[in-house]
DNA sequence: GCTATTTTACTTATTAGTAAGTATATTTGC
DNA sequence: GCAAATATACTTACTAATAAGTAAAATAGC
């Protein structure tokens, strides 16, 4: 695949992490760059193509990331730590994950976006369900309530603390991993 | 105060937290309020004086709000299940709190419009610590960790839940109050 | 008449998107 | 093996729409 093309979604995907979908440009791609605005057009015909490329993109990597830990043979206690330490790694870059950072924009994304957030958000949602429920069976995690309102739990507290440390200034996403923990420690 | 200057802080709010910020313009809401564009300038010459004084007037709402718990002397129980509320209530309403929607945004908002959400986030987090912390030394909480932490841990379920209501198709903040509030039960 | 409010009529800047052209590879037909 | 055709990867030069913002004139209420 085109170097070009994988940079422009680089770039766009930094874009969304930080500043959101309607608040970036092709020109703050294009002229970051070098290129110009019409390369980019050639590429992703329309920005709703560029944006679901990258959410699809996003979506593709946890998938991996995912098999990768079942070929290992991960337990449920090493693959939650290993899904946080996304979090803490995306805190310190200061960026949002793609469903927070889309999330409140939602409203404005045109179906196929809508329909690739989704996707993903489901995705990691059932996920997480999964590993809590077989985690507790093991005797790994201990915790109250149902594994998926669990799941919910933990994953919103993920989101929306990126969004609270940058608002009050902190980059501490570290003391949220660790209270996650904390509460599934048997 | 002037019913068309509330009525376009009204609007401009709902928009906000239904789009973002960077989704909606002075057309979205003249068009609506049947005046022209030229009039919102009148009462806020720039957009980001709109934005500023719907954060601010937010702010002000809930500190209103936690006044008001006091003179009728709430319990911290309570008062934690009233400030719960205001969020089932927004989830019904398809609107994210006024935090959860600018969050993403932060980078691309003005200084004084990062400065009263920072404000607001920070009062809000002081406000949540403080209820935790008597709560749990009157016998009405009981939670690990500190109350900071905990504090943090609900504002972001809260945030976030909202959402990821939008995107999953779920209008129910519900689940995660009742969840919330069996997490803080002794 | 005076002040507050609102409209008219703009400007300037930026946006996504397109049409047409160009240089460089790559492939195909013979 | 080589010319013709075609695909790749762009640039140049635009359009149409929308954005925020402004100055001045008109209107409305007291």
């Amino acid at each position: 695949m085109s170097v070009t093309r994988e940079k422009i979604m680089e770039l766009g995907e930094n874009l969304m992490r930080t500043r959101g979908y309607n608040a970036f440009s092709y020109q703050d791609i294009s002229s970051e760059l070098g290129i110009k605005n019409a390369a980019i057009h050639y590429y992703f015909p329309s920005k709703e193509n560029l944006g679901t490329a990258i959410v699809k993109n996003n979506m593709l990597r946890f998938e991996g990331m995912v098999d990768n830990m079942r070929r290992r043979n991960f337990n449920e206690w090493q693959q939650m730590v290993t899904f946080l330490k996304i979090y803490v790694k995306s805190g310190r870059e200061h960026k949002l994950c793609i469903i927070g950072s889309l999330g409140p924009e939602y409203n404005t994304l045109n179906e196929s976006m809508r329909q690739e957030l989704k996707n993903m958000s489901q995705f990691i949602m059932d996920w997480l369900t999964e590993i809590l429920s077989s985690g507790q069976q093991h005797g790994l995690f201990a915790f109250k309530g149902e594994p998926k309102d669990r799941a919910m739990l933990i994953f919103t507290n993920l989101i929306a603390s990126m969004q609270l440390m940058r608002i009050l200034g902190k980059i501490d996403v570290k003391q949220m991993y660790q209270s996650i923990l904390a509460e599934l420690t048997p």
